[in-house]
DNA sequence: TAAGTTTGATAAAACGTTTTACTTAATGAT
DNA sequence: ATCATTAAGTAAAACGTTTTATCAAACTTA
């Protein structure tokens, strides 16, 4: 049975009528007899009717597409997104898009150009300094945007994403109830305000607790580095800082990464150094003894992001530029970060 | 500077040219004149201006975009094949549409129907059975597909995957070859291919060491059991069978869940119980002692699969349907599997 | 010079829809 | 019986391209 690819001007062929009539029954518009609708929609049922995409597409300016613009898709934490977005956009006939900029500003660029040559409605996009101009350009065109874990610092344009910055100091707290004396932090040299966000909570959780920040055990990953420099890197602050008693990282990749460091240097968690890391994920559940980490709600996040931009595309008025939502994270308390001694 | 979405038409106006030279100019087609060429494509180079993908596709049936159907985004392993699959796709000035199936037959079937109402070219399909006809169906209406991580046995689909079969033997045959004696086998009961071959790899493996298959040894996880119940069941069958010294998990679902059951019985990797599973990840690289694993060639699949469809899509006439890729896959020994005794 | 050929440019049709404006027939009101 | 209203259906334009067929002018050839 090959889909013969039949259009409404076949329909109307088919049933007497003409190619309006087809058109109003199929989209429920004009008045049409019951009997004429009942043969229209019999023939197109039977022959598997779908309309051209395209020429729908041209004819209304509507794609019943939604890019999705994320770092990379290779992660855990954005596979599930695109799952969660996948699926509630489908409930409303959309289909995605996906597209990853690997953190490049031009290939971020480009991809946004790229999408918006008419083909896209919406999107759902992670932000990255030197975007700006970009995103707001989209939405002057009246394309409706929504920023996925990260935002735009003094620009409304709205963003859900997990409460960094009390993800973190909840986080540190937890360290220091503990009885952790000497926190260090982990993070990556880039310009991204979520890691800011972090850091700033690991900063205000110390000074909650009356310490004095002390800014050698603050180690900032360089960008650029592979992951055989950036291990090596790690260990030689781990290495350098004996005093430590534990160790904060603002990311999964360097909290997998730090794990292999301890490893490495023959320290055990959390006698010699406890451990808390950004993201939950298979590697902390299953290392033992376990790694406290910082969960975030994955599916809130995206659930929240898609209905907002699908009840944007599907025409309500309301101004959402100044939604901005930080959703709370949770604990995951694990073997690495108990009662020290 | 707000896009103002000049047609052809436009330029035609602001060249005091026709629409016709106009397109003639833009894709290097009829004959025109090096002086209007070139006052052409300055005024569309200074507006910036982008065709209207949904016309192109509706004069010429072509929509520039490749259909990805997986089981999951979620997972390691399609996260970097849809990585490699985009940014080739890409500098073809193909975008990717990506589906996701949860081995679930009749969402595949959507899946496909959806993509298949003309806005997609091509398709990259991990089959599922059941799927057969839908996929045939494509085919016959000229649309190029290639199967990646399985495919339909007797089918003259083109496919590409990492060789199951050698793959599974050889990890069963190192650790015949380390002295283990009594291997087990950890599956899921999912009609798959891809699982058979794995299966009659270990199989053929204990043959070729003139080991009876002792059938008490090979546990089928039923398909839908929870992670909850998947990991009692497992639990119970190591207990159940004390003189396994080692085990070999199909994919790395079950090998993680199998870490977390080997974990919870306190039995010691590899004295107790050696470990070999399919599929490498972070957690077998990290968990202690290092576990073994079948690292499957990611690169080589999703380029190679990309390759075959678009050299399809760019119009070679050859007759790839025989085209069957089966890759060889890299045994990455580590602490897991250590010399017995 | 007449006839053929090449060069440069264009008009118009087509792709498959949606939607506006219109027609015709039937119904209702006075 | 007349006019207004409503119901049911349709013609035709438009969306932005690509492509075929055509045309006029310029250039060859004999």
């Amino acid at each position: 049975m090959i889909n013969k690819k039949l259009s409404i001007k076949d329909i109307a062929k088919l049933t007497n009528t003409s190619i309006t009539t087809v058109s109003f029954v199929l989209n429920g518009k004009g008045r049409i007899s019951k009997e004429i609708s009942k043969k229209i929609l019999d023939v197109a049922a039977k022959n598997g009717y779908e309309p051209n995409r395209m020429a729908v597409g041209l004819r209304t300016g509507v794609s019943k597409v939604i890019g999705l613009v994320v770092e990379t898709i290779g992660g855990v934490f954005f596979g599930e997104m695109a799952k969660v977005i996948e699926e509630e956009a489908e409930k409303e006939g959309y289909r995605i898009i996906y597209c990853s900029t690997n953190n490049n500003i031009q290939k971020g660029k480009d991809v946004i150009k790229m999408l918006s040559q008419q083909l896209v409605d919406g999107y759902i996009v992670t932000p990255m300094k030197g975007l700006e101009k970009d995103i707001q350009n989209l939405i002057a065109n009246e394309k409706p945007v929504v920023l996925i874990d990260g935002y735009f610092p003094g620009l409304d344009i709205p963003y859900v994403l997990v409460d960094n910055y009390n993800s973190a100091f909840n986080a540190v707290d937890h360290l220091l109830h503990a009885g952790y004396k000497n926190v260090g932090l982990v993070t990556a040299d880039l310009d991204l305000v979520q890691l800011q966000d972090r850091a700033q909570g690991y900063k205000d959780a110390l000074k909650a607790h009356h310490i004095k920040e002390d800014k050698k055990l603050v180690f900032k990953l360089p960008f650029q580095a592979g992951k055989e420099e950036s291990i090596k890197a790690i260990k030689a602050f781990i290495e350098q800082h004996k005093q430590m008693d534990a160790l904060f990282f603002t990311t999964n990749y360097l909290g997998t990464m730090g794990l292999e460091c301890i490893q490495e240097l023959q320290l055990s968690i959390p006698n010699d150094l406890a451990v808390v890391s950004f993201d939950d994920n298979e590697v902390f559940s299953l290392y033992p003894p376990g790694i406290t980490t910082v969960r975030q709600p994955t599916y809130e996040i995206a659930k929240s992001a898609i209905d907002l931009l699908l009840s944007q595309m599907n025409g309500d008025k309301d101004d959402i530029s100044k939604v901005k939502l930080r959703i709370p994270s949770q604990l995951i308390q694990r073997g690495s970060t108990i009662l020290k001694n």
